[in-house]
DNA sequence: GGCTTATTGGTATTTTTTTATCGAGAATGA
DNA sequence: TCATTCTCGATAAAAAAATACCAATAAGCC
């Protein structure tokens, strides 16, 4: 009955995804100075709804107080907490390309409890080199290197066509999520946590919209 | 208001979302030249529910025949209509950092009907280079290259500080849709499309579901 | 101190999305 | 030819998520 189903029970994916956003906004808030604020103030801000608001914050376990809202401090640390961003996860990132030179040189993964501590690449020019700050080795050495550090996290940026056999080497170094940046649908034990980054999904949605207006245009 | 539109335009985002994934695997089914596909046997490949993906794809228009499916070609052809990839649109980047100059270098737009066609940085230094192929010009010639060659879509790569700024430059260019890889939520007018990319929302997916793992770990 | 108002947190309702069910059409092979 | 089997497409049911509602509470004001 009580509000006590927070911690293993599942979340609403889609409130998890907002976590981070209101995150970005009460960080923010926090620099300015403002020690206090409503879910109002911040559906407003994000122009969302409040109620929707106030869902996802509780699932976090946050007690705001009537007629004040939360402390934005407490708020920051128990969104924090609930996603497992109060320390930085270790990661490996796997094929230092374009797409994964980027990543590497992103400073804001700090904020969002990833730290990716070295690279890899199949290809030998690229191995021995340091790409901001980090060593990239050969993939050979992944296996070893990873039950060394207790890395959990694999950034996968490789080619399409080597992203299985790349997941594999991660999975069979006992990665337990990997954060997959290709196309391809890995194939992975039930254990393994494979979350995908749809690029082509958020661009899908943005054309579709832009084509639906257009042929409407185009009518009237 | 055009009334017409809601016929068009009532597409559920998720079924959107996973249209992409569709085409994905229907053109490597198209290269192993296999001429017609199930809803059963995508499913299966992509470990979904059959039901499901024929909604999907019923949404493009398409009509399968039973006991055979959809043929590949037309199919792909469908999801492309639908989406409008048929022609790749042309867009305009903003910001040739660490990700704008990954994205610049990324041939796979190509397949999802985009095709950036130049590059925009306030930093002297990078106005004037040429990168991937792309020429990079000073933020201030965003404006009338945007209305001299038609372009409505932008993708905006700067740094969170100079987001809205950049995102006010391109609408007042005309820019119709702007797919934005920043934290910062923009302000825009409501004929103009946003689409987010939220990485960190991803991130917070695969982290949320690690830190249970862990704890559940823990406990037993 | 009592009144007013903003805001939380729980419940209820509506909407959206996913999943199940079933009849009909079409290929296959007996 | 005809039964069999697979698959589509439509409809119904279930589940998930968003939204509405309201009592309780605390702050500020008169
Ligand atoms: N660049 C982008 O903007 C972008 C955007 C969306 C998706 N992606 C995806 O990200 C992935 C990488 O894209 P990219 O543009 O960086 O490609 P890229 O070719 O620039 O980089 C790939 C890197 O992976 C390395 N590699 C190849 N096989 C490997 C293996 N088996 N093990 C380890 N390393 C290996 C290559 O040596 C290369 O350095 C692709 O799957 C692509 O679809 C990229
Ligand atoms: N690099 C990543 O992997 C990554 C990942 C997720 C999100 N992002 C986001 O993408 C954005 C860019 O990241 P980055 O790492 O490429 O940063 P960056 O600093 O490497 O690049 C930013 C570029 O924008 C240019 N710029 C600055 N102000 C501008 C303006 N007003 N108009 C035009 N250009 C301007 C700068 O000169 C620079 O070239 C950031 O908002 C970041 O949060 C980056």
């Amino acid at each position: 009955m009580a509000i006590v189903n927070t911690e293993l029970k599942n979340a609403p994916l889609p409130s998890i995804k907002r976590l981070p956003i209101y995150l970005n906004m009460l960080r923010l808030m926090q620099v300015k100075g403002r020690p206090v604020v409503s879910c109002t103030h911040i559906a407003d801000d994000l122009h969302l709804d409040p109620t929707q608001v106030r869902k996802d914050l509780a699932i976090t376990g946050i007690i705001g107080r009537p007629k004040v809202g939360y402390q934005v401090p407490e708020l920051i640390q128990s969104i924090e907490a609930f996603l497992g961003w109060k320390k930085a996860n270790e990661a490996f990132l796997v094929g230092v390309g374009n797409l994964g030179s980027a990543l590497l040189g992103y400073e804001g993964f700090a904020h969002l409890g990833l730290k990716i501590i070295a690279a890899f690449d199949s290809h030998p020019e690229k191995a021995g080199k340091t790409i901001h700050g980090r060593e990239v080795f050969p993939l050979e050495q992944l296996p070893s290197l990873a039950s060394r550090m207790h890395v959990h996290i694999g950034v996968l940026t490789v080619p399409a066509s080597a992203a299985q056999s790349a997941a594999d080497v991660l999975i069979g170094s006992g990665i337990r999520a990997i954060w997959n940046f290709t196309a391809t649908r890995l194939d992975a034990p039930p254990d393994t946590i494979v979350e995908n980054v749809e690029l082509a999904s958020s661009l899908a949605v943005l054309s579709s919209k832009l084509e639906a207006t257009m042929k409407n245009k185009k009518k009237s």
